[in-house]
DNA sequence: TTTCCTGCAAAATGTTTGCAAGGCA
DNA sequence: TGCCTTGCAAACATTTTGCAGGAAA
């Protein structure tokens, strides 16, 4: 792994144990399996990538979303992928309804939410923006 | 069935001979469960108001769907509800992560997102954009 | 009377849970 | 040591598919 990706996952690492969660071999997996991919995978794939158990995957995404390192992003189908995140940071994605390949979008539009959800009574917001397509190669691959 | 709501189904049905669909008992069942309803329904929902057999419901709402008559709302769980909606037309939604209860939202990004999306060389275009919180009723019985 | 739609059963998919064993702190 | 994490099996929920019979046009 790259220098940058290694203290990448030092930094993850270190986020776990402020949690006071415990740092196993499993976790570095699954964080390197995200960090070497560049790119959201789904659960299958954290699997494969990083020779786990599906169900210590599932296990783990949570636990890190919970710790805020990690984004779950719905796909059409309503199955999910996942995507490393610094805490407190969150993206939308251009996802080929295709191949699955997502990308990060340069918008956000999480104050504008938050006020028209607040506008109507509700609260602990959240909010999910994808737009899906299909990109260059899939159409190509379509023709 | 209220004269209005009669008249939508009405639109509905037409809409439907116009695709060369079949007008069926069971068509019109899901459509009624819907209209009624006046909120998106999960399958379950519409399968226990229309008395219809659940594999009837999600072909279709599929088929719906095709016909531009309904819409899709991914919810956070990564199931879904539909809900009726005049062909072209999508809502977006505030949606109740406790009670489900879903709002129709008065925005729309959709020439935004089509915009950046065609930028990095996508295609057939959608974009789901959903609200979740908790609604007042939900907060105070939480509490 | 042709084609589309439906019901039932069964499968497929994605995800979650129970429990005993294992491993980090 | 004590508690968190893991692996396996099994359950679960939602959605999809195959096929034979039924109904709309």
């Amino acid at each position: 792994m790259p220098a940058t990706k290694t203290r990448d996952l030092e930094a993850i690492l270190n986020r776990l144990r402020e949690r006071k969660m415990r740092v196993t071999k499993n976790r570095e997996r699954v964080i390197g399996a995200l960090l070497t991919a560049e790119k959201p995978l789904n659960a299958e794939q954290i699997r494969e990538r990083g020779d786990l158990d599906l169900v210590t995957v599932y296990r783990n995404v949570e636990a890190f979303e919970q710790a805020g390192v990690l984004q779950r992003i719905p796909l059409e189908n309503g199955t999910q992928i996942f995507e490393l995140t610094a805490p407190d940071e969150h993206y939308h994605h251009l996802v080929c309804r295709e191949c699955h390949q997502a990308e990060r979008l340069d918008v956000c539009v999480g104050e504008e939410m938050r006020k028209v959800a607040k506008a109507n009574g509700y609260s602990h917001i959240a909010h999910v923006l994808e737009v899906y397509g299909l990109c260059r190669e899939c159409v190509e691959d379509n023709a």
